[in-house]
DNA sequence: GGGATCGTGGAAGATTTATTCCATTTTTCA
DNA sequence: TGAAAAATGGAATAAATCTTCCACGATCCC
């Protein structure tokens, strides 16, 4: 009985709250109980729309151990549980489909439409940011550029909204920064110096003079980061470090809604690293 | 069974192939089922968790009534049409909840950490915009646009991503447009001409740049559409037309992704007009 | 090493939930 | 208006799902 701590323990009341005591318990959990709760970790978003049968499925044990496993988790049982979660989904209810159906009922096919359905596209987008994100990789393009001196910043077309926002954040967190407009401009080169450190975004079809920046700064021995939508182009082999942020698209259109938001967490954490390093 | 059609028609297969349907037969509903269909359409999202009880005392009428319209959708059941949601829910849910709990439990604390806090803020924007959306202002924004010669865009700071993107699209689509970068460009105001219209962007705490331009275009008799984070800040009296996209932020620091999001939509928007109005 | 405790699997029982059926009411159309 | 067809409500039935129980096996500790 020391695991569940019968009676004294109440329900849960919010999910985040079952989490911080699924932390707490997590050690002292009985191997199958243990199963439950790791499987739980990596699949919170199945327990609204699944049974005790599948979860413990899932989790390769009987139900029965799922069922003392959320009363371990101080509820009454499985059903319980799950009103939990189906009560915190029908609260945040990000539900594009019904604002489409909505929209399109109304004879709808103006500009509304497609705000929502770039709005499902964004939001796709950085679903697969998440699911698709390498960690170590990012943690090396952040310590690439808190370690240099300057941070040059290079993309066109598209990439230029991405490196503006980069540059404005990173400017005002006193990071020294400068965006290459111009690809022509001669100083570019001579700019970016030894012991400071390139940003290069460019999606496919990528353009010859942020590629070319890339590649005679990578030459020179300076460190290039690269953001791209793919992990094979161009960019992979001058990069020291390759981000990639893929966009769903809308018809033929997309909104840089994953590499957006990738470069300014980095620009956020390079920002951080920098203030304590100093 | 005129209206169930039965036999014949198969289940729809995913939740967009279900809403055609239910636009098709929608009309030769008899009344409880109609208000079914009236229910589900504005309550799509409930449907993967909950049950026909739920559900028909929602829509006012008897569980029998619900079964019988999950039926004339050409499914076997309610629970086959459950099936279809709790599928797409399990596909497309993005669990930050799941992948913060994660991270948190490897003691993350780095980038990773905060490109999941923005993705979620993102996510936040996104859902805000659609349920503060104005339908009429967007129109009007595009009706101004595509009418207009030349499109002017103004927009500095954190705005002038908003503006490089919409820029490049525009032009991507052959739509005449002036990006004005510098402020004291003393041609700005000559270069917008009567018959043109300026679209001006710019979040609190806004510069005067950009509102000045905005001004003066104004005065001259020349439309101006807004973008701004607020429905009363400065751009609310200058602007013929105010669109708002309101960011979540983390901490100090926000993601332009709804406004961006705006600001594509009304360029594709703009775009598709021009070319069917030529 | 042996008794006590704890954990486990499987199946039986209880409960909730979906589905069908049919008598009654409402609508349709001649 | 009246007969036929369709729709409806409610209760009965079937199915699924949750929950408990208990015998068996593993582990711990004296």
């Amino acid at each position: 009985m020391a695991a569940t701590g019968n009676e004294t323990t109440r329900a849960p009341e919010t999910v985040s709250e079952l989490l911080d005591r699924l932390d707490g318990i997590d050690a002292s959990l009985p191997k199958r109980l243990g199963q439950c709760a790791g499987f739980l970790r990596h699949n919170i978003h199945l327990v609204a729309v699944s049974t005790v049968a599948d979860l413990s499925a899932g989790a390769g044990v009987q139900p029965s151990a799922f069922m003392r496993f959320c009363q371990a988790l101080g509820f009454s049982g499985f059903s319980e549980m799950q009103a939990l979660f189906r009560a915190e989904y029908r609260e945040f209810r990000p539900d594009y489909a019904e604002r489409l159906s909505q929209l399109r009922q109304r004879g709808e096919e103006g500009p509304e439409l497609l705000v929502a359905n770039f709005a499902e596209a964004g939001h796709k987008s950085l679903v697969s940011l998440m699911n698709t994100l390498d960690g170590e990789r990012l943690q090396q393009a952040c310590d690439i550029l808190a370690a240099a001196g300057t941070i040059h910043l290079v993309g066109l077309r598209r990439a230029f909204a991405i490196v503006s926002t980069m540059g404005y954040m990173l400017d005002k967190m006193q990071v020294p920064t400068v965006i290459h407009r111009t690809s022509g401009q001669i100083e570019s080169d001579h700019a970016i110096r030894p012991g400071d450190a390139l940003f290069a975004v460019s999606f496919a079809p990528f353009s010859q003079e942020t590629l070319q920046l890339a590649a005679r700064t990578h030459e020179r021995g300076i460190p290039v980061v690269g953001l791209s939508d793919t992990a094979d182009g161009p960019l992979a082999t001058t990069a020291r470090t390759l981000l990639v942020a893929r966009e769903v698209d809308v018809g033929a259109f997309r909104v840089p809604t994953a590499a957006m938001t990738l470069a300014t967490s980095l620009a956020v954490a390079v920002g951080g690293m920098r203030k304590e390093g100093n």
